[in-house]
RNA sequence: GGACGCGUAGCCUAGCCAGGAUAUGGCGACAGCCUCCUAAGCUGUAAACCGGGGGUUCGAAUCCCCCCGCGUCCGCCA
């Protein structure tokens, strides 16, 4: 055994472009060509030459011919040939097979993972008002922030995953107002978001109608923001009893945070007063009425209104400042911090950025965005009652998989069916989110949620049955000869296998969760007709041996890429 | 008014940052495939002036400019 191969296509390519640069400087140029991949049936890699047409004053066919005149042979490539063009590279067969094949049953779960990068990443993520349950439209940003804390942690990363609880807004006093003041009637939900919610829906349709209820609640923040300990401890309560449900709802989509960050602290430590006072004492900081701003005209943002302001009039402190003070802190113990937020948030990121810049962190915050989902009818509202909730959404996807588990499979018995049935449902939720660029604007519609055919997690889940029931029949198997395995859609299945870690990779760097959702349906897909076309149990003993070691490498890329979307990979479906 | 994002077949969507060879898939439609490892599957057909117009380039869905449509923000709310 060689030595360990921890990214197969990385490893061809490489070799690809390192004979370029050999063929290059022997033609005397010091240009480099970009490396592509072409289309179907022309090879594995392309190196267009229009670049050097000039420089070399010959066409680029020509010069492509040239080139792969001068590469010769190697054991990685079948074939390097020129196209019109392009210098095409065709990866030997065998050769893929074998490396990565041998790569994915040496490192198991571990297959496309990078080593470890020794960097500190803090990744917020949901960070929702706690006045209500979760409802769909910010289930975006759990899913995008879970999947990207997975894809990061593949990458060797050291994540860890946040929650900010906003419990010093208008809207969790406005909640607590509610508690203490109203009486609910009727039938209250057993969970404690969805009984809660009631109280922060009614108290605010008072606060709008009745200016004495507004007062009150004005009252009550500025006892708070005056680190008031009896108010702390009662908002707080009310905060942590709707949080515990929006956990509760999230760990159902396998969805868990590694810490909670209450912005409170950041108040009782003093660090908010300590920030307004340095900011007070720059020049691009004003005051009106008393409110301190930060003038936007200096950071090259333009609006109707360049004033963006850090206090009120009475000194208290604004949102986006206590963000400040919580960014500080999260960037003087990590290396990064990362904030999965909405587009409404763009511009007080970019404000946030430059706070704690000017107070002196150099590091950047990292935003990723996503846009809103609304429905049909228009944008979702807590406080108007016009939304779909996540609890509601997993409980009617589980129900619609229980239907479809017992017209499929009416033998298993009820437990496997259950398992099944939340495998399904929650998979699909996650997928049909996650599937989608995450500034695309999306439209909630329940059938779309709840898709389990074509493009959507079942799909991806059923390959994995497939393969975990082909693994079962065959109780045993000896030593493998991969050489075996030279049908068209073996080849193509381990070159989609071999491409794995480098999804993963860029998926990294570009902070983008949805191209191993389109990865994952596209090794379904290929595993699918390596099923059709190679049939595995009643094949000859040798080719049976070497086709079982490729199932068990495609189910186990099959669970890491569903595991890096947070979808359970069942064994059977 | 200013800023950011999005606009690809009836519907959803990839590709755009790092411009190149016939624009990716899915849903729906139509036509096929279960004496054969799970048909939540497979095969095939039809369907796209890549929002519109200029420009840069040998070459533009991709880069630049203008315009249109949708979303979001520009609050002493969060």
């Amino acid at each position: 055994m060689g030595k360990m191969v921890l990214d197969p296509l990385l490893a061809f390519g490489d070799r690809a472009e390192e004979m370029m640069i050999a063929a290059l400087t022997a033609l005397g140029t010091e240009t480099r060509l970009p490396v592509e991949l072409p289309p179907e049936g022309m090879g594995d890699f392309a190196f267009p030459c229009f670049p050097l047409a000039r420089e070399l004053k010959k066409s680029p066919a020509e010069i492509a011919k040239s080139i792969a005149a001068s590469l010769g042979t190697d054991a990685m490539f079948c074939k390097i040939e020129p196209s019109g063009p392009y210098v095409n590279f065709h990866i030997e067969p065998e050769e893929l097979v074998r490396v990565t094949v041998e790569s994915i049953m040496e490192l198991r779960e571990n297959y496309g993972n990078a080593e470890s990068s020794g960097i500190k990443i803090n990744l917020e993520h949901t960070s929702a008002n706690p006045n209500g349950p979760l409802h769909v439209g910010r289930a975006r940003n759990p899913i995008i922030g879970d999947t990207l804390a997975r894809i990061l942690r593949r990458c060797g990363h050291d994540v860890t995953t946040e929650f900010y609880v906003d419990d010093m807004g208008k809207q969790q006093v406005t909640l607590t107002w509610g508690v203490e003041n109203l009486v609910q009637e009727g039938e209250i939900p057993e969970k404690a978001d969805h009984a809660l919610v009631w109280y922060y829906q009614e108290a605010s349709r008072r606060m709008e109608q009745d200016p004495k209820v507004l007062a009150e609640i004005d009252a009550i923040i500025s006892k708070y923001e005056d680190r008031d300990p009896e108010i702390a401890t009662r908002v707080q309560t009310n905060c942590q009893r709707v949080l515990d449900g929006m956990t509760q709802s999230l760990r159902r989509l396998d969805i868990n945070f590694d810490s909670f960050a209450w912005e409170s602290k950041y108040i009782f430590d003093g660090s908010v007063e300590r920030i307004i006072e340095q900011l007070r004492a720059m020049e691009c900081t004003s005051e009106d009425n008393g409110a301190l701003y930060l003038d936007l005209d200096n950071f090259g943002i333009s609006g109707k209104e360049n004033k963006f302001f850090l206090t009120r009039g009475d000194g208290s402190s604004l949102y986006s400042t206590r963000d400040m003070a919580y960014h500080l802190d999260k960037l003087a113990n990590y290396d990064r911090a990362i904030d999965v937020l909405g587009e409404d948030h763009k511009l007080k990121a970019k404000v946030v950025g430059i706070g704690v810049n000017l107070l002196g962190q150099e590091k950047p915050v990292e935003p990723v965005f996503y846009s809103f989902v609304s429905l049909p009818e228009g944008k979702m509202s807590t406080r108007r009652g016009r939304v779909v909730y996540l609890d509601d959404l997993v409980e009617e996807s589980i129900a619609l998989a229980r239907e479809e588990v017992e017209k499929r499979r009416p033998e298993l018995d009820d437990v496997l069916k259950r398992g099944i049935a939340d495998a399904v449902g929650i998979g699909a939720i996650r997928y049909n989110i996650i599937r989608i660029q995450a500034e695309k604007q999306l439209i909630f519609k329940w059938e779309e949620a709840m898709n389990f055919e074509g493009n959507s997690a079942p799909f991806i889940q059923y390959s994995h049955a497939r393969a975990s029931s082909i693994l079962r029949k065959a109780t045993e198997f000896g030593d493998y000869d991969l050489k075996l395995l030279a049908h068209p859609s073996e080849v193509q299945l381990a070159k989609m296998l071999a491409r794995f870690p480098s999804v993963i990779r860029t998926c990294g760097t570009d902070m983008a969760c949805h191209p191993v959702a389109a990865y994952a349906f596209e090794l379904a897909a290929m595993f699918n007709q390596f099923y059709r076309d190679c049939p595995v149990l009643v094949a000859e003993e040798k080719l049976k041996n070497a086709r079982l070691a490729m199932v068990t490498a495609s189910k186990l890329v099959l669970m890491n890429a569903l595991d890096t979307l947070g979808i359970v990979a069942p064994e059977e479906l």
